[in-house]
DNA sequence: TTCAACCCTTAATCTACCTTAAGACTATTT
DNA sequence: AAATAGTCTTAAGGTAGATTAAGGGTTGAA
């Protein structure tokens, strides 16, 4: 299954897998069909998975008192997306995960995962690595959020995920920077 | 040394160290004081340590173009604080890192630190562990940060952090929030 | 014990971004 | 093919929070 092929060489950014870790692996992970609009967390759930987007596109996000939708992230082609902290603390999510896009995706269980920390160190050295890169990401994007005007942010969303601003529509986009769409609207509007 | 027995205790929190995992660790760490207004970390250096707190508080901060600080983080007592970016990817550092009291701290050296992933890997699983949940409390922080008033951030600030709150200068709060100091002020005001 | 360096507050003015509303355009569903 | 739902834009009016400025309080170094 080519999917899956995809996933073992994933790691070969990291520590590369070999026959028995890879085995080990595969044996475990479940491939699904993701429709448009199909939930794979929803708010007050508990997040059973660690995900593997194979191909598609998702976003994750929460919803406020007043009803309106604030993007953490969007997670596209050979990335991870998982709410850790529900995950972890088997708590009730706080957050939604949505296709944005026809996905396919290949779902770790908490299980499963926990296996493979136990049983093949190596995932938790990969996993540690993934998790850092994550949280990379997220310090830098809380740093930008402060120190930044809705016009930089825009810009250098641009840059960042330049396939992303075709696939999206404007309200994502706009969900993600924190502004409302016809804020951004104004902000493209004025940058030509 | 004292310190360094808070350390091996910390890790009882996830997965107890045995007598030669601590062994590693220890003869590992450099204990060092760190006086108030110090850094331990400059925009432009390369972060060359993780960090832990035994005693004091630390913050770490960016500058915008105007020469304005975002607080990002506090670390306290028991606490970790590194630029996770700067010391894996060896690249100048977008932060600082500054005692906001005179403080003690043991550092590990990113070389350390890779012996006791290669040679002893309970510490990979630790690290991930206490990496996730700074993950964790990051991602529910940019939430907060998208959702909610400077009010209400305000308030949960000061449940989540009830010591800091006397700890700190309010200049140093308003940061942190994200706001100016005027109007934290004026918040305060009002909410009373 | 005085001077400098912070720190806190209040208040007036200003601005980045929000809200509401309306019209045109484009997909998706039936 | 029509209907429905989503999307993009523009524009008027509104608000959370910034900026500037000024006065008073506290700390700490010399």
């Amino acid at each position: 299954m080519s999917a899956i092929k995809n996933l073992v060489s994933h790691f070969d950014r990291y520590l590369s897998l070999d026959d028995n870790e890879s085995q080990a692996l595969t044996t475990r992970l479940t491939e699904r069909k993701i429709k448009r609009k199909q939930y794979i967390l929803q708010e007050g759930d508990i997040c059973k998975y660690f995900t593997y987007v194979v191909e598609g596109c998702f976003k994750m996000y929460g919803v406020d008192k007043s009803g309106t939708e604030h993007n953490l992230l969007f997670a596209v082609e050979d990335d991870w997306i998982t709410d850790l902290d529900s995950l972890h603390k088997e708590r009730p999510s706080k957050l939604f995960i949505e296709a944005i896009e026809p996905s396919t995706i290949l779902q770790l269980s908490k299980g499963d995962l926990w296996y493979l920390y136990t049983n093949h160190p190596k995932f938790n050295r990969n996993f540690r690595v993934i998790i850092e890169d994550k949280y990379i990401e997220l310090q830098n994007r809380l740093l930008q959020t402060f120190s930044t005007t809705a016009y930089e942010r825009y810009e250098s969303f641009l840059e960042q995920y330049p396939n992303l601003s075709n696939r999206l529509p404007n309200t994502q986009i706009a969900s993600y920077l924190g502004i409302t769409p016809e804020f951004l609207s104004k902000i493209r509007s004025e940058s030509r």
